[in-house]
DNA sequence: GAGTGGTCTAGACCACGCG
DNA sequence: GCGTGGTCTAGACCACTCT
């Protein structure tokens, strides 16, 4: 671990944990420089880190000052499977499988993962069930040439855990596209939908560390149930 | 504008125009640290606003490449207005100012924008039609202690081009959080809803520099029409 | 004027990818 | 082994805020 990843981390856990307080001054640049025994610009990186994730305001002039996350909810902009955010709420959350095959890819999928003919893809279908109501039903399209095995067990805990952690591989970065649709005939026998007749859609891509594609992900959440927060520096 | 600014800017440029193409590879940081006569710190921080971009990925060892932006169709987080949005697509795009009033904040307002009990706030709703339908309801509210006079004008052209150009204030960050509701009586009268009965509502709470909450907004949108697009880094 | 963050420089060592 | 990006250092000057 980085130094500078280090102190933004330490700072993370004191205004997590009200260490820090909401508007409070942190100790200037040099002052940290002393107090960690470091360079500014290692200094300078962490608060970077810190500002860019909605944690603090650098006011040229003035100093750094903690900004209230608690009007932010959380954030689960970024890229968080439903497994890490799961072990964050409170909730009572169950996964059913579905569905988890491996086949040759079809058209629409060859498209989307841009795949070439002999590639197979693994299909996992996976609804999850909060307090006791089935709210969100996730299908994934996963490159079968990159993940070359997979189990009914990680579709049962979490895919990232296995990608990242026993595969050894480094997802980077995703685009994401959110609209509202009609359910699906699916949609509607999966999922415990009353009267709604709509669906919230997350599509998403996600790439690896050397921009290889390897993952499509469908998210159909009741839309009732269905909220994003981010937050945006202009 | 700073150095590290300016060289982003003309790869941005390059990009976008097509001079830089996907998956190329663009000239190491020792390279154009001679190219552009700047130390290597300045180079990095330019490829850095690259990356968490979505312009390019760096690879240790191997080098920057050039993602493709394509795919991302336009990554309309962050925060943009809607006159800046509009400028962007082709779309033929009308704004019509439903109101326009200063008064006394009532509670709801007086939480929301963390105001005391003197203040007023600005309130604009405008009905965004797009090639000829009304499919947007914004319904903005502006601390008037921040901002002292507002025009009709202003709110037909663009608040953030008044905010930022006319009175000097930097907006910094803002928060956003995208859910689905029963649409109201006001958005059934308003907009162009079909037989929708529902909309996707876009709360925002915008920042200045100085971390003062100055605006909320609140934006509806007809669900069919709706569509976020998000570039996230892990 | 003193203190703060913003930019820029020059140099060093490391970890990684590839031939 | 060489070239790449990642981290870290030490020092400089600037622009801004506050008193």
């Amino acid at each position: 671990m980085s130094k500078y990843v280090s102190i933004y981390n330490e700072f993370v856990g004191d205004i997590e944990n009200g260490i820090l307080k909401n508007g409070e001054k942190l100790k200037s640049e040099s002052d940290l420089m002393k107090q960690y025994d470091v360079s500014r610009d290692t200094i300078r990186k962490s608060l970077n880190l810190l500002e860019q994730n909605g944690y603090i305001q650098k006011l040229k002039g003035k100093g750094s000052f903690v900004l209230d996350r608690n009007k932010f909810d959380f954030p689960v902009s970024g890229i968080t499977s439903f497994y890490e955010l799961s072990k964050k709420m409170g909730k009572e959350i169950k996964t059913q499988v579905e569905e988890f095959s491996l086949k040759a890819a079809d058209e629409k999928m060859k498209v989307k993962l841009e795949l070439s003919d002999e590639d197979h893809i693994w299909k996992v279908v996976r609804v999850r069930n909060i307090d006791g109501e089935n709210i969100i039903l996730d299908k994934d399209y996963l490159n079968g040439s990159i993940i070359q095995t997979l189990t009914l067990d990680v579709c049962k805990r979490s895919l990232y855990e296995y990608i990242e952690g026993e595969l050894g591989l480094k997802i980077s970065y995703a685009k994401k596209e959110i609209t509202v649709q009609k359910a699906s005939t699916e949609d509607k026998r999966l999922l415990d939908l009353e009267h709604y007749d709509m669906v919230v859609v997350v599509k998403s891509y996600t790439y690896l560390n050397d921009t290889t594609l390897f993952q499509y992900t469908e998210s159909r959440h009741r839309p009732d149930k269905f909220k994003f927060v981010d937050f945006a520096r202009r």
